[in-house]
RNA sequence: GGACGCUUAGCUCAGCGGGAGAGCGCCUCCCUGACACGGAGGAGGUCACAGGUUCAAUCCCUGUAGCGUCCACCA
């Protein structure tokens, strides 16, 4: 089955004998390939224009059911947007630039990247990842990254298609390809010119594993075990000593003073005098700071070089020295720290040098215990301790140049604007927002975005090297902006031979790649063609929504905001649209390592693409939903179900001229002035963003289309019955509302609807119109009442019940059924007599007025089969 | 330590000032000419707890507890 069924020539509709969901998505998926169902319209002016500034998945992870959850909340926007008339712009991006995917590769081929090798145009990874990772160049090892992701991103794809997502795959792009380069390196050289983008050297979160530089934004706290150590300093004007607790008793080679709070009466006769280190016997100011807490430990605390972010601080600000013992490779370095100069001091640091901050801790303990200056035993207790996200190692403190971003971490006034800006947004859910003013209220330094690492956007800037061979920092040589993306490591800068790279009086470019942050930070301009495509930029930016996870607010969406502040004074976009975790049925959120995560694909074959986005649909915007296999056999019910109804609708021999036809029929007019009030209400929701709300408005009209008015015209539409000369009225309010359901529908089961459309209509309904509940009123006529169908449903469920309870077939007969409600409602039950006798099998229906409830006495014909 | 969200039928969740709802699951029945990947009917809840506002509170206010999440300077 290669192609869609299409309409006769004749124009009656085709129906298939057998309906079935099966291979919907292969046939449907190719069809919109082929026609450009999604393609956007990019002679659309701004104002025509509907753009989503698409999530991009990490390729180097896989697709979860995270993923196909939130992506499907989108796709029910971007599809009821094209069907109001909008040209959605929703382009595909593939995060494949970083960290993850050098991990990928790592494991995947067996290879680590050794930036000192040349390159190698032949080289091939080994067959099998080896036990010893294999060193390969930085060039081999950016080509096996983007081999890879090239792979993965094929297979991201086909699970996108398959969920039906109305992506217009024209539109992709990749956070290490060339325009995410420029983009990236462009910003960059902009951000420096106005300024807030400069380099520091500073004391910098390090981790120690993958040796690069971390933001605040990828920190993670985890709780560790640790112990207090009670360490004793002897004054140097004599007296008793001074006891302070550290968790980090390794680092006392560091330390370059004391510090207790201005107003702890126990050290204010302290201040101003010098204490010595134990061990090392370096001398030391006790000094005061408002930040020391008086009930943490002894009150006193020991400020070392750099233990924690509290000693970044004292030491900033209270002027300190610096005494560096940590490498880079997390182990203690070899010389001294300055200022360590007796004899003995070196002799003990000599046994901690080249050591782990592990083993240098039991050996400082050791010594400690020597020399009588622990006191006490350690104290276990556990503790928070800073991680990189993706590390599994303590982040350490060093101090290095880097590459900041000023984002209002150290200015007030940035903040404020930034916090303003966030206000501008519309956030679905409202209080989102909450959490982006607690983040940016609570930064406390600019954003780290150089990362010592291999394969991402490279600083598109050299240094010129003076007659020293030494670079110098403070004259960068910029890249043209024409030029852009450059590779500062192959590409040579302005002015400059290939072999002055590396020699005296040439030039180095700078060895470091940015964070990824600062990429996707630019995904609307990238997808928008900033300064690449001025004139698809001017129709898509700034963009209509981002959709994000809220896990995600105090990176992608905040320093999106900040680029986009900078370089236009203005949000990227007008609103956000965040969505929940999926949640196990134990109400924690899947995850990887605990082994309950279903692969996306095997759950859209085994459920259908429909059936899963109805599930995901029925997870209301921002809210932690359950991964639920039973709402996904609702949804297929509900498919199934739009596949028999439309065969019985289309079977009677009406077709697409039947919606020209009047609706006459007190039962059909009613049927459609309820349809029309449930075409306002999903739209309204739509409108607001609740495409739940949209979803169960549809849906429940739905049933009781299928199960009341289908059941209470049945007859008439056969051309049977009393009532055997509305036929045509029943044909037309069937179609129309088919043709209606089957639109309001198409954003959350796009497959099934496309089939059903294409047995009776011409073109997609994908590209079809939002329904609009006009001239459904219209042709309801003004005194047509949605209740008429609620109340005729009444009475026929009376009947229902009647027979449910004699045990008997719901076809048995019915002697007589006497109904008595108020006049206005005995009215109503008398203009759909005729369907109601028919539906119920009733022979004798009779009304009467009277007040109170709606009652039904039901007497069943005798039984003929005794 | 701060902040936000949640707590309604066995389960998943709507409702949010005046009659306690849906779907699933469960029970009973029905092979009726769109559908057995179906249809009809039914049982099932002191709306977390304690106060307060109100003629009226699941819904508003205050507090408590539990669950979840985000943030916070590791002594």
């Amino acid at each position: 089955m290669t192609s869609a069924p299409t309409r006769t020539a004749g124009g009656s509709a085709r129906v298939p004998d057998k309906p079935t969901l099966e291979g919907l998505e292969a046939r449907w998926s190719a069809v919109w390939a082929k026609e450009g169902t999604y393609a956007f319209d990019r002679t659309a002016e701004r104002a025509a224009v509907y753009s989503i500034d698409t999530p991009p998945p990490t390729v180097s992870g896989s697709l979860h059911v995270g993923h196909v959850f939130s992506y499907t909340h989108t796709d029910c926007i971007a599809r009821y947007q094209r069907m109001r008339g909008k040209a959605v712009f929703y382009p595909m991006g593939w995060d494949d630039n970083g960290l993850p995917t050098e991990r990928r590769v790592q494991n995947y081929f067996g290879v680590r990247c050794d930036p000192s090798l040349p390159y190698d145009p032949g080289y091939q990874p080994p067959a099998e990842p080896g036990k010893q990772q294999q060193p390969v160049s930085r060039r081999n090892f950016v080509e096996l990254c983007e081999q890879l992701t090239a792979t993965d991103e094929q297979a991201f794809e086909q699970v996108w298609r398959q969920l039906g997502l109305s992506v217009d795959w024209s539109q992709v792009y990749t956070t290490i390809g060339s325009a995410a380069q420029a983009a990236s390196q462009r910003a960059f050289l902009h951000g420096l010119a106005r300024g807030e983008v400069y380099a520091a050297a500073a004391p910098t979160l390090w981790d120690v594993t993958f040796r690069t530089a971390v933001a605040q934004a990828e920190l993670e706290d985890r709780e560790r075990p640790g112990a207090y150590h009670t360490l004793a300093f002897p004054r140097t004007v004599g007296g008793d000593p001074v006891l302070i607790e550290t968790t980090r008793p390794e680092l006392l080679a560091a330390c370059v003073a004391l510090v207790a709070h201005p107003d702890d009466e126990r050290y204010q006769p302290l201040f101003g005098s010098t204490v010595r280190s134990p061990l090392f016997e370096v001398e030391v100011p006790v000094v005061a700071h408002p930040l020391a807490e008086p009930d943490k430990g002894s009150g006193i605390a020991m400020i070392c070089t750099f233990g924690d972010l509290t000693d970044v601080t004292w030491w900033r600000e209270l002027d300190l020295p610096t005494r560096p013992i940590l490498g880079r490779d997390g182990r203690i370095v070899t010389d001294p720290p300055p200022g360590l100069d007796s004899a003995q001091g070196r002799a003990r640091f000599e046994t901690l040098a080249g050591t782990t901050v592990f083993t240098a801790r039991e050996r400082t303990v050791e010594m400690l215990r020597e020399t009588g200056e622990l006191v006490g035993e350690p104290k276990p207790i556990t503790h928070p301790v800073k991680f990189y996200e993706k590390g599994d190692k303590p982040l350490e403190i060093v101090t290095s140049r880097q590459w900041y971003i000023r984002n209002g971490g150290r200015d007030e006034q940035v903040r404020d604007r930034l916090i303003a800006r966030g206000a501008e947004l519309a956030w679905y859910p409202p209080y989102m927002k909450g959490r982006y003013d607690n983040w940016v209220g609570g930064l406390n330094g600019d954003w780290l975005i150089s990362r010592q690492r291999f394969f991402g956007v490279p600083f598109p800037l050299w240094y010129p090297l003076g007659g020293d061979g030494e670079p110098d920092f403070t004259r960068p040589i910029l890249a043209d902006d024409a030029a852009l993306p450059v590779d500062p490591s192959s590409d040579v800068p302005p002015g400059y031979a290939p072999e002055q790279r590396g020699r005296p009086g040439g030039f180095i470019g700078d060895p470091d790649v940015m964070d990824t942050w600062a990429t996707s930070s630019l995904t609307p301009q990238i997808a928008g063609g900033w300064e690449r495509d001025p004139d698809l930029f001017s129709r898509v930016y700034p963009m209509d929504l981002r959709p994000q996870g809220h896990d995600i607010i105090r990176t992608w969406l905040f320093s999106t905001v900040v680029r986009a502040d900078a370089e236009f004074d203005a949000l990227p976009w007008a609103r956000v649209m965040l969505s929940g975790w999926i949640l196990d049925p134990d109400r924690k959120k899947m995850s990887k390592s605990k082994g309950n995560v279903v692969t996306p694909l095997s759950l859209l074959v085994e459920h259908g693409s429909d059936a899963v986005r109805y599930w995901a649909a029925s997870g209301r915007v921002g809210t932690d939903t359950a991964f639920d296999t039973g709402q996904m056999k609702v949804g297929r019910r509900l498919a199934m179900k739009v596949l028999n109804v439309s065969r019985f609708v289309l079977g009677l021999g009406a077709d697409a001229s039947a919606l020209q036809a009047p609706v006459t029929a007190a039962v059909d007019r009613a049927l459609l002035a309820g349809l029309a009030d449930v075409v306002d209400r999903a739209t309204a929701a739509f409108e607001s963003y609740d495409y739940t709300r949209a979803l169960e408005a549809a849906e429940d009209f739905f049933w009781a289309f299928c199960d009341d008015y289908v059941e209470l015209v049945k007859v008439r539409a056969y051309g049977e019955g009393p009532a055997a000369d509305a036929v045509g009225s029943a044909h037309a309010a069937l179609t129309t509302a088919l043709s209606v359901l089957l639109r309001l529908f198409a954003p959350f089961l796009p497959f099934v609807t496309e089939e059903v459309w294409s047995w009776w209509q011409d073109g997609s309904v994908h590209a079809a119109h939002w329904p609009d509940s006009a001239p459904l009123r219209d042709a309801a006529g003004v005194d047509a009442a949605p209740a008429l169908l609620a109340t005729a449903g009444a009475v026929l469920s009376a009947v229902r019940k009647a027979k449910s309870e004699a045990k008997v077939s719901q076809r048995a007969a019915v002697a007589r059924a006497s109904v008595s409600a108020p006049a206005d409602v005995v009215t109503q039950v008398t203009a759909a007599a005729d369907d109601l006798r028919s539906a119920g099998s009733i022979a004798d229906l009779a009304v009467q007025a009277r007040d109170g409830e709606l009652t039904v006495d039901v007497v069943l014909a005798q039984a003929s089969d005794g």
